[in-house]
DNA sequence: CGTTGCGTTGAATAAGGTCAAATAGAGTGG
DNA sequence: CCACTCTATTTGACCTTATTCAACGCAACG
């Protein structure tokens, strides 16, 4: 593809690939950096890589090389139990960052598939320890966002610790729904990318009373469902599902 | 109680206060910090704090000042729904670093509070960004311990998401075993600090199944528990009642 | 056009939750 | 020191929810 003629064949790919161009700056690693800090950060994201549908980004007891950002794609993170049971830990799209679980042995703990095909930038984890040194920014917006995964996560435990299956459901379409609004999509309508499987996994659910639950909710006029594609037509009364519990 | 006359009254307190003097400083943030560091994270802790069995160390909502590492005592922090439904996102006891949940938003996500009289090392949030700034092996350390609360959290997703009332207790007797060994006291034997319901909470379960199955291990000789206090009498059996589940 | 994986639905079952009652400590104030 | 109160815990009986097991439908794909 590049040319060997052209002075500088690398910079015309990387103008697209670099953070200051990315449209998901704002959500992503750089969010909230000025120009110059930006530009640095654009150096430190140097490689981007691309995850078939269900490959392997990494794998539990892998080295640490890098943190993962997603650019595109749909990824699932699962957490292995010895005798083989797996627990969908998350699920992560655009813009999310993936493999802060590593930081601490320097093994990832987890399994990181790609749903869809998945392009992903490599952010090399030494390098940006020694970056986040020395910008302030940098480094505080990287401890926010492994913050936010533990929120995120404590979000997770409430869900399962304290909620019906119709609950989780809907917090589980809820979420969707917001995130992908984020991303300038729309909330009312998407497709899943997991099977019921996955997303009974993560909400602590058989796959059975998934398709039970989504079911009674398109019954009950909250969704339309047909296969992956999900349409949300009473956003209220999924609201009220989580927040007003029956119970109690 | 400090003596007006004694020019330097403080510094008497503070050689105990002092990391570097600490007993726990290898389970704890200066955990693994050459000597020029530690000197200098002795000045970053620079308050104690004690929190009476029952109060809060940080209320949900409140802005983040500090983060805390405990000294001595027992916490534990709880996620709040709008509901009012509470859930035990965790228990914490010395050597905990706790408060990195509010790092995202500069508001704490959850409530801190004291199941025991407890003393907590008071850490700045700002002044730790700073000081990591400056030591690498403090900076890599704290990513350490962050991401140590995330893979924490991916634990309890697996316990909640995918194990049995049984397995639950099982895993969770067992960690707090662990925890107790890893800070020199007895793993086979200890006081619970907090109630019935609070395991319950933390394990997604009520109160009554806790007490039930409890009792259950009890008559099968795997534990021995009376009150608050309980004893591992068959370690094994406990392991293997997580490790190979009856199902699939 | 069969195969395969994914999803739906029904019936039976088991696990845990709910409700209720009894008991036991721990702490309090006289 | 004792009676009293309050809370935590245990245990039983019953009920609800989600799981299990099983059958079937559907769509994609070679």
């Amino acid at each position: 593809m590049a040319s060997p003629a052209n002075p500088k064949p690398v910079d015309v790919t990387r103008l697209k690939t670099v953070c200051s161009a990315c449209s998901l700056r704002e959500l992503c690693l750089p969010a909230g950096l000025d120009s110059a800090a930006l530009a640095e950060v654009d150096r430190l994201v140097n490689r981007r890589r691309h995850v078939k549908r269900g490959d392997y980004l990494y794998h539990a007891g892998g080295a640490l090389q890098a943190l993962y950002a997603i650019r595109s794609g749909f990824m699932k993170s699962c957490v292995l139990h010895e005798d083989g049971r797996e627990q969908v830990a998350g699920f992560h799209m655009m813009g999310d960052l993936m493999g802060m679980d590593a930081i601490s042995t320097a093994r990832h703990m987890c399994d990181a598939v790609a749903l869809e095909d998945t392009e992903v930038c490599e952010i090399p984890f030494a390098y940006l320890e020694q970056l986040s040194r020395e910008l302030p920014s940098l480094q505080h917006h990287f401890h926010r966002m492994m913050s936010r995964e533990i929120v995120r996560d404590y979000g997770v435990m409430l869900l399962l610790g304290s909620m019906k299956a119709e609950e989780r459901l809907a917090a589980f379409l809820l979420n969707l729904s917001q995130r992908f609004a984020a991303r300038g999509y729309s909330s009312s309508e998407f497709n899943l990318r997991m099977t019921r499987e996955e997303i009974g996994s993560y909400l602590g659910l058989k796959l059975e009373t998934i398709s039970r639950v989504l079911s009674r909710f398109q019954e009950d006029g909250l969704i339309s469902v047909r296969h992956k594609h999900v349409k949300i037509t009473d956003l209220a009364a999924l609201r009220a599902l989580i927040g007003r519990a029956p119970c109690q």
